[in-house]
DNA sequence: GATATAATTAGATGATTAACTAAATGACTA
DNA sequence: TAGTCATTTAGTTAATCATCTAATTATATC
């Protein structure tokens, strides 16, 4: 979870999730959109692929890469938490504070 | 919002969103729930601060902190986006799958 | 005013990170 | 198997960041 916020925390890596919010799209595509080497977009893409927000499947020359909206859904719980919008509000009954 | 993603980005401050939730509290409470200088609580608070996810009041001595729960909400809105939960669904309209 | 408490700001340091170039790997095609 | 395209890995550098201690500001009380 940690991971996923790390990665969230880049905006080219955002610009990247929203392009592949899109479509898949190889990791050569994706440097296309980017003023910046392929070797850092690459860097970025890996800092997603361990944070599991995107998945990476081989095909052939190309690297495709996708969204994983699992891990993303995951963390918009976290942001639902935050909002008491869950479960969460009987948490706090027998709460006292130190 | 980049400032938002850099502020959630670390663990320590997301601790300190959790407890606001819970309710508003002082910047002194909140350092009591860490292993860590106040100073460097100070510093967590005041990325917070300035990615407007905690508002900050000073009351006499102390200084109370609560969520801003607005920002959040814009915060989510993104995620919302990336997973096409929104009014977004008709830019795509060439989508192949659901 | 003097002093105590709450919190921040200043300045320093070690760790992490994002970017680059150059080199390596993997896969297709002639 | 040589050549080429796609992508990643290695190694480096400059910038950012989290943390600390020490000093400062702000408020309350005596």
């Amino acid at each position: 979870m940690n991971e996923s916020f790390k990665a969230l925390s880049d905006p080219t890596r955002r610009q990247i999730l929203r392009l592949l919010r899109e479509k898949d799209r190889t990791a050569g595509e994706i440097a296309e959109y980017f003023d910046m080497s392929k070797p850092s977009i690459s860097h970025h893409l890996n800092a997603l692929k361990q944070a599991k927000l995107v998945i990476d499947e081989r095909q052939g020359q190309h690297i495709m890469y996708s969204l994983n909206s699992t891990v993303v859904q995951e963390v918009m719980g976290w942001f639902l938490e935050l909002l008491g919008t869950d479960e969460d509000d009987n948490r706090d009954k027998g709460r006292d504070n130190p």
